[in-house]
DNA sequence: CGCGTTTGACCGGCGC
DNA sequence: GCGCCGGTCAAACGCG
């Protein structure tokens, strides 16, 4: 009898148990809203600062071809699914005399790879079908040619080559916005370099994983490109960003209302786990 | 056998 | 016009 009401007394644990991880959930899921949220306006502010700053430089490209390099400031959403909200940046790409041509947004994404991994897969919560490789002149390693694997309905491609500086970096050159959400976990659940978290209608990737080598990083850089020297190569721990901007952001972070409630919520949710 | 990858051929833009 | 070069195609190939 007595253990009929342990029983008894145990579901009803559990389902309490239940509720608040239920309910938790739902908070995380709400936090990580609004920190993406934070996210997209902290990133904003930084391209807009980025641009300021980079106006002024001269880009010594030694490349006598029309490339992405040109306008590699449209686009510094990494593998971002193109929110509508940061394409007022390209406003001054519009000299270019075949800018019809270029209709896809470009974006570049830096991905630490082990050396010795010769692969060029770069996992993005895509599925993705390699159509060519070829040897550029600027670089030693073959650059590989790949197009979602929606094509034709799904017009994006990438180029994913190595860093002629960091062979342990990939560059992964995204061009267009796909037009359908990532794939289902069954396609990442096992790459174990990030996690595939959708939100709403907006797709994006966030390496959350602290326990693989993998790092993604945006291109924040003016992405000088293969020319000038080694001391534009994006560092997966030195970042780029002037001091000035980083203390822009911890201000930014510490003064938003939004982020300081996230992050009671964070806290008191994990104390409330651990308990 | 089907599907994805590899790889040499081909195409088109650009500079000279 | 020619050659170089990046990008794409498509047949061959390999793997499950």
């Amino acid at each position: 009898m007595t253990k009929f009401n342990v029983e008894e007394e145990s579901t009803s644990d559990l389902e309490e148990e239940l509720k608040r991880v239920t309910a938790e959930n739902k908070k995380l899921a709400e936090m990580l809203s609004v920190v993406c949220e934070n996210y997209n306006t902290l990133r904003n502010h930084l391209m807009e600062c980025m641009r300021k700053n980079g106006e002024k430089e001269v880009s010594p490209t030694s490349k006598k071809r029309k490339s992405e390099s040109s306008n590699n400031n449209s686009n510094l959403m990494g593998t971002n699914n193109g929110n509508s909200e940061s394409s007022s940046t390209d406003e001054e790409s519009c000299k270019k005399p075949r800018e019809e041509i270029i209709k896809a947004k470009i974006s570049r994404v830096y991905v630490r790879t082990e050396a010795s991994d010769t692969s060029l897969i770069v996992k993005d919560g895509y599925q993705w079908r390699k159509y060519g490789q070829k040897v550029t002149r600027d670089n030693p390693c073959p650059r590989a040619y790949f197009k979602c694997s929606f094509a034709p309905s799904c017009p994006v491609k990438k180029k994913v080559q190595r860093s002629v500086d960091d062979q342990s970096v990939l560059v992964a050159t995204y061009e267009g916005e796909h037009n359908h959400p990532q794939f289902s976990s069954q396609m990442e659940a096992t790459s174990g370099s990030g996690r595939s978290v959708t939100l709403g209608s907006v797709p994006c990737t966030a390496s959350l994983s602290t326990s693989t080598p993998t790092l993604v990083t945006l291109d924040l850089t003016k992405s000088q490109g293969s020319n000038d020297s080694k001391s534009t190569k994006p560092k997966g721990d030195s970042p780029k960003v002037p001091q000035v901007l980083v203390e822009q952001m911890a201000t930014s972070l510490t003064t938003d209302p939004n982020f300081r409630a996230a992050l009671v919520a964070a806290i008191s949710g994990r104390l409330l786990h651990n308990n």
